[in-house]
DNA sequence: TCTGGGGTCCTAGGACCC
DNA sequence: TCTGGGGTCCTAGGACCC
């Protein structure tokens, strides 16, 4: 039986899912924004009428803000991850298998239900998400990954398709495909496009229907990564539906500060911070850290001075511990830290991650792992009850607003995951 | 004044080994 | 008057994703 893939995609999510909780906002232009209030990060269709961009910086919209009175919110992590969670479970109820491909995005799997219509299965899909989460979905269908990502698209943007649209029974499928940009399709992005652009391939259907000659070239230039977009646009399936997530490889927590910052102490606060965060996250899912890199950078806007350092430590034994990770990253960040700069972003990245079970012990090491563990697991375990940050290391810096603290200025209520911000019926 | 954050995969080239 | 060659592992950098 042929594969039969759906991509169910929610719609604006971010401002979708601060219109749930505020409906006075449906028909007006609403975007958020990214940490730190700095760019536009989500768009309802209203603010994409008005031209503004994905990723552009707030500070250039102000006078479009007044204008049109576009609604402004800052990002609200907690309840945009809650309301993923429910959308997820509502799309797994309808697929034997599913991949949860980003916060937004998730892969059905509907091989096997041959004569039925898939459109109208589509249909129900949406309803019963709209229905119980509140969030408007699209949902693409095709043989293919890459196929069902361009039907998904083309149903966004082709109001007659009332969100679902089922490239394997379309009729017009060629020009749907004639109709997608190659900057467009899933795998290509700026470098490739301008690439293909330039040997006279303009769009997906170029692209599919590729001689050998250009087929060569491409390969050459994208190398499997291309072979594989051909195929899959022609309709031979080269990705599956990922049913269990993968072990993370590695985890980053970074941060731009609002003001740069000049001083090794406050640096030295931010990325403890960092490390406790990320560390959080190690533990979290159950794996240990057998290296540890900080880094740090000055504007990337400002490039006559540009200083950019990164310093990697391989540990001696793969750890848990988040006092030994700060030590870590104190003395990584003063082999690169240079006085005079205003830095203007900083992190902290753990490599090589195994899980925690496997965790070899060194033969020179003097670290009592088993109390470290135990300590680990009370300071989650009280953080996880009386809200993160209650128990912290003091180096992270005491209590009180500092300089590289991210600000939200505009967020909404953490409506979800909050008992005391839970929304009233009044 | 003001420009996000966290990931993955692939490839080329060097080091090293036999 | 002339340099071995092939396999593997690691790393950095590039490209992409949301």
């Amino acid at each position: 039986m042929p594969p039969v893939f759906a991509l169910a995609d929610c719609n604006n999510f971010y401002v979708s899912c601060e219109r749930v909780f505020n409906p006075k906002l449906e028909g007006r232009p609403v975007v958020v924004l990214s940490n730190n209030d700095g760019c536009v990060v989500s768009r309802s269709n209203e603010a994409k009428a008005l031209g503004i961009k994905m990723g552009a910086p707030v500070f250039e919209l102000s006078g479009m803000v007044k204008r049109h009175r576009v609604k402004v919110f800052s990002s609200n992590y907690a309840l945009y991850g809650d309301m993923s969670q429910r959308v997820m479970e509502t799309l797994s109820g309808f697929a034997e298998d599913t991949e949860i491909y980003s916060i937004d995005e998730a892969f059905l799997d509907l091989s096997g239900f041959g004569n039925e219509n898939l459109t109208y299965y589509g249909h129900r899909i949406c309803s019963a998400v709209k229905q119980w989460t509140g969030i408007p979905v699209s949902i693409g269908i095709a043989e293919t990954k890459t196929l069902a990502k361009i039907a998904n698209k083309t149903a966004k943007k082709s109001p007659e398709t009332k969100g679902v649209l089922d490239l394997t029974v379309s009729s017009r499928k060629e020009s749907i495909l004639a109709g997608t940009k190659v900057s467009d399709i899933w795998g290509i992005g700026s470098s490739y496009s301008g690439f293909l652009e330039k040997i006279g391939i303009k769009n997906a259907l170029h692209l599919r229907d590729a001689d050998s000659l250009l087929t060569n070239r491409i390969k050459r230039k994208m190398g499997v990564c291309g072979t594989r977009i051909i195929q899959e646009l022609k309709g031979v399936p080269c990705y599956s539906i990922e049913t269990c997530p993968q072990p993370k490889k590695g985890i980053t927590v970074s941060r731009t500060f609002r003001h740069p910052i000049e001083s090794l102490s406050e640096l030295k606060e931010a990325l403890a911070t960092f490390v406790s965060m990320g560390a959080e996250k190690l533990r979290k899912g159950n794996a240990a850290t057998c290296s540890i890199s900080v880094f740090l950078h000055t504007s990337r806007f400002k490039k006559e001075d540009f200083y950019f350092r990164i310093k990697t430590i391989d540990l001696p034994v793969a750890t848990i511990d988040t006092g030994e990770l700060i030590r870590y990253a104190g003395e990584a960040l003063e082999e690169i830290y240079r006085k005079g700069c205003m830095y203007k972003r900083a992190g902290v990245m753990f490599g090589d991650l195994l899980p925690d079970i496997r965790i070899q012990m060194g033969l020179f090491d003097d670290r009592n792992r088993k109390r470290s563990e135990k300590l680990m697991k009370t300071l989650d375990a009280v953080n996880l009850k009386m809200g993160s940050g209650t128990l912290a290391y003091a180096a992270t810096g005491l209590a009180g607003a500092k300089s590289w603290h991210t600000v939200f200025e505009k967020r909404s209520p953490f409506y979800t995951t909050d008992w005391n911000q839970i929304p009233e019926v009044l």
